[in-house]
DNA sequence: AGTGTCAGAGAACGATCGTTCTCTGCCCTC
DNA sequence: GAGGGCAGAGAACGATCGTTCTCTGACACT
């Protein structure tokens, strides 16, 4: 197992078990057995639980909004793009392991101790944001929509969450429609 | 000291410190420190970490929620009493140690391990979206609306802590008011 | 083949946690 | 005034955590 194979393995499994427990319920022990990597090996890609915790981060930013843009743009443009957003949560909220949006229960449980943490998250939200902006601009809306819109987005996955249910997707997407018919 | 004033130190204490650092980064020890209650009677009243916690929470959405009641109730009537509830999020937001929504937050890092707290949280927003559903019917609007709204509320609650401003209570109140001027 | 290098397995370490126990001193009762 | 129960302070306990260290065995190279 070579030193990509290792840190694949690591990223899959520490992103499985935090997102599916919380982090602090979760013992380094457990990412290495889940993992197949050895402590040590461990230690040496990833210096520290909190840097382990980071590259997860990075690496499901960076997927989370792959996903999410093949989605919105295999449809068609304008204001159907930006209601693709939507449908795509809710696809998203009807996986069977869905737990909530990775970034705010983080950031709810380390947020305030660290911060190598909250730069992360706020990274995250601030590209989800500007990516909002962008369909939005592209369909010719006006700007000031996209508060709004990020927020339906941002609620409907804590209400997805919490309630165990994809249907805050739907009521997000209503809202949306809505807010993009109105001018 | 009596019974009374040691809970009401425990769950002051207890409530700040789970709110303002996490659940998990907080250790009894700092919650008997802070209170200045010793550790025998902390076990007397709350056998558990996990029952103190639910104590705070449940008195947290009593007040939380009374604070809001008032606070929308105090003004006028109608559409501007759901729109209300925005400007008190406003407010919320501002203050100096608003860390986000406790419940959202504490289901975040213990929702998956602790159905204790699943359920205390579930209740707290059961709760806050039929008062929504309420202050709807009340102005006459319609029911469909009362989803997107609350989703609205929530996100800016998320949005607001990740950020670290009050202006998404801001873009939540446009959107909203668009909601409900559309018919 | 012999030797040096490295990785894995898992013990070990020091810290911290939630929870309980011990000891001491005070207050109330007779 | 003597004795008994109770509360507080803090040590103690067992578990677990993140992190490091030790030991052993396998592989690579001369």
């Amino acid at each position: 197992m070579d030193r990509a194979e290792a840190e694949v393995r690591l990223l899959d499994a520490a992103e499985e078990l935090f997102y599916g427990r919380g982090i602090q319920a979760v013992g380094m022990d457990q990412v290495r057995a889940a993992s197949g990597v050895s402590l040590k090996r461990l230690y040496q890609l990833y210096p520290s639980k909190s840097e382990l915790l980071v590259a997860c981060l990075e690496r499901r930013d960076l997927r989370w909004r792959t996903r999410l843009a093949e989605y919105a743009e295999s449809g068609p443009g304008g204001v159907e793009r930006v209601l693709a957003v939507y449908d795509w949560l809710y696809e998203w909220f009807s996986e069977p392991d869905f737990r909530g949006c990775a970034f705010i229960n983080s950031f709810g449980e380390l947020g305030a101790v660290d911060p190598a943490v909250a730069v992360t998250v706020r990274a995250h939200k601030s590209a989800f944001h500007d990516y909002m902006a962008g369909l939005v601009a592209a369909a010719g809306e006006s700007g000031q929509t996209v508060g709004p819109l990020v927020l339906l987005a941002e609620g409907a996955m804590t209400a997805a969450a919490i309630s165990g249910s994809p249907e805050p997707a739907r009521q997000a997407r209503q809202g949306a429609a809505q807010l993009l018919a109105a001018r």
